[in-house]
This record gives C-alpha cells, sequence and structure tokens, in this order.
DNA sequence: GTCTATAATCTGATAGAC
DNA sequence: GTCTATCAGATTATAGAC
C-alpha cells in the first residue's frame, strides 16, 4: 500500500537525532535553535515536537544512546582472559569508538551541563558504570602482580583521558593512520602500568 | 577626593570578567545573556558595553588572558637543566595551575567554537606554544637517551591530556591532596617515557 | 505527519537622561 | 559610569488546519 504523502515517521526521528547531534557538536546545544534543526532535517520546527517533547529531552536522548553504544560495544570487544590483552584491546576500541563517534563524545563532555540533575545523574551513572571497567582490568592485573599501580581508579582516569584526546589532534589523512596511533597510545599506556 | 558616586571603572571591569569566566563555565556561552552578567555584578546590561565592544570579545579576553598567563607561569615554573627535572616540573605545575582555573580550563576547550576564525587562530597559536614547550622538553631528553618516546609531539599530546583530565574527577577535599595526586600523575608520566 | 500561525518571552546592542 | 527605555529580531513550544 502507498505510503500517505508527507508521513515519514520512521526516517525523520533518526534524521532529526542525526542533525541535533552534529549542530550540537559544532555550536554548542544553546546556540542551536529547533528551527536549525528543522531546517537541516528539511521540515517546520513544529514538527519536531512529535518526536521529541522538549529540547532537553531530544540532548538527553543522544547522550544516553551514546553511553548505552559505548558500554556494549566494549563488552563486545573485551577478550577476557590474561589482563595485559584486555588492557591493549580497551586502548584500541576507545581509541577507534571515539574517533567514529566524535560529535557524540564531544557533547558528552561539553553538554551535560545542559540536562537537569536526574538527567545528568543518570548519564554519570553510565560514564562510572564505563570506567570501573577498566579499573577492574587494571585491578585485576596488579593483583597478579603483571601492573604496577598505585591507585588503579586514578590510573583509569589517566588512562581514559589520555586517550579521548585523540579526539582534539587527530585528523583522517594526516601523517598517522589509526592503527599506527592506536600502536603509538598502547606503548605509552602498556609502560606506564608494566610492572 | 571623594570618588563621584556610581563610579567604579577599576573594580567593575574585572568584576564583568569574573562574573562572565563564572557564568559560561557553568552554563556555556550562549547560554548566559548579558542581562545574566549585569545582574551578577549588579550593574545593567546597557553598562557592561563601556567595558567590552561585544559578548565575543568578552569571551576572547578571557581565553587570551588565561593562555598568557599558563605560558607565563610555566616559563616561570621551568626549572630548565635536566630533562627529568623539567618534565616533573611540568607534571606537578599543569596540574596545579589548571586546578586553580578550572572555569578558564573549561572555557579554553569547549568554547573556542564560539569564536570568529581569526580569533579562533590567535587561541590555537598560544597553545601549540604551549604544547610545544613539552615537547622539546621530551625530545632534548630523547636526545640525550633519557627518555624511550617513539613520536615527542605525540607524547606530549598524551600527557597534557591526562594531566588536564584531573580537572574532571578531581575534588578539594576528597580522598587526594593536590600533592597526592601530582605524585601519582608523576609516577605514571615518568614511567611511559623513561628509557 | 506536517504545516502555518501565534503566544509569551528573551536576545544583543544602542540612545540619551542623569 | 550607570540607568532606563527601546529596537528589531529570535526563542521554545503549542493550537489547529489539512
Amino acid at each position: 500500500m502507498a505510503r500517505k504523502t508527507g508521513s515519514h515517521s520512521e526516517i525523520t526521528g533518526p534524521r532529526i537525532r542525526d542533525a541535533a547531534l552534529k549542530l550540537f557538536a559544532r555550536h554548542g546545544f544553546a546556540a542551536v535553535s529547533m528551527r536549525q534543526i528543522a531546517a537541516e532535517v528539511g521540515v517546520q520546527a513544529g514538527a519536531l515536537y512529535l518526536y521529541t517533547p522538549d529540547k532537553e529531552t531530544l540532548l538527553l536522548d543522544l547522550l544516553r544512546t551514546h553511553m548505552d553504544d559505548l558500554i556494549a560495544d566494549w563488552v563486545s570487544a573485551d577478550p577476557g582472559g590474561a589482563p595485559v590483552a584486555r588492557l591493549e584491546a580497551f586502548v584500541r576500541f576507545h581509541i577507534r569508538f571515539n574517533l567514529e563517534r566524535a560529535d557524540a563524545v564531544f557533547l558528552s563532555y561539553m553538554e551535560l551541563r545542559n540536562l537537569g540533575p536526574e538527567n545528568f545523574a543518570a548519564i554519570e551513572t553510565l560514564r562510572r558504570d564505563y570506567e570501573t571497567r577498566l579499573e577492574t582490568v587494571l585491578s585485576e592485573g596488579a593483583a597478579a602482580g603483571i601492573f604496577a599501580l598505585r591507585d588503579a581508579k586514578i590510573a583509569a582516569y589517566a588512562i581514559i583521558a589520555m586517550l579521548t584526546g585523540v579526539n582534539t589532534w587527530y585528523r583522517e589523512g594526516g601523517r598517522l593512520s589509526r592503527a599506527a596511533v592506536g600502536d603509538l597510545y598502547w606503548d605509552m599506556v602498556r609502560r606506564s602500568v608494566a610492572a
């Protein structure tokens, strides 16, 4: 049966989220109007409210989806087994995942402040979950005498910050391939925690 | 001679910059109105334009002052001499300076996008200057066989990102003192580049 | 499902009184 | 140096036609 003209609910929703992600990352949440998002999608501003109750919820959906994907993808990528192998997998996974979703990563660090307290807390819980997964790998390696750490929690923070920093300078087609970047960072991380 | 009532040019200017820094960091540049800044200072919105030609220039002044101070303070703190001592001094300096100016650090990473192209380029030049100073210490240590590095530029990016990350989790009065944080990070940095 | 029109409010910036 | 008043336009969100 022919679809009613102008009815595109299954594709307009994702297109709104894509446009909002791109514009929020580029200009900042507060600087982007609902009209700009609508124009990017090709609908009128009023139509957006069929897909989100308000602007903040649109941001929350983007952030929650990103954090859920991050954790789910790491759970899939985690090889388990020896702590050294798991740590190397984490380093390469984190760099790759964050480069592939640079806009969402930027939003997750910069626009949390535009969430209400309870939404903020929900995203923070997901971030803590991810950090704790790395911390656990480090702690297990330290307990096995493979890593020498003075503080597994701080080491996890330090490693994640270092890896996420790749997003601030890496440019596709530049001097280094993604694989070369992974090699360089794994070398530094490995030595920083090696026993 | 008695000052004319309501005339406070030497103190209102700094108070405007203080208020703008705090509000921009808390809510984002675009989300803060000139009226909010004025209210925080205790003047009317129109009075702000005696101190800044427009909102973007107010942001630019905050960012440029921050970067100028960062570089000048590191030049003062740099002990010179042995690369290991200089690197340790850099680690402790960067953590201390950034914790003392958390709002300005956050602004410098998040609100560059609200600057016009030429102002953006001016701030980026200052940031590159700071990064290059660390890179030079690393390169000299590598040339002397004291550090083992595969890429001094990437190592500088990695170290700066790791150290700046302290701002995202450190809370005054928490489990660790600032000195203890400096010790932990210096231990990790030292091992990540040691020959 | 999308559109147009609208409500109520806020925006950056300026002019002119004091 | 600060205030009040104001301009011209943008803002989020909703109501109701189609």
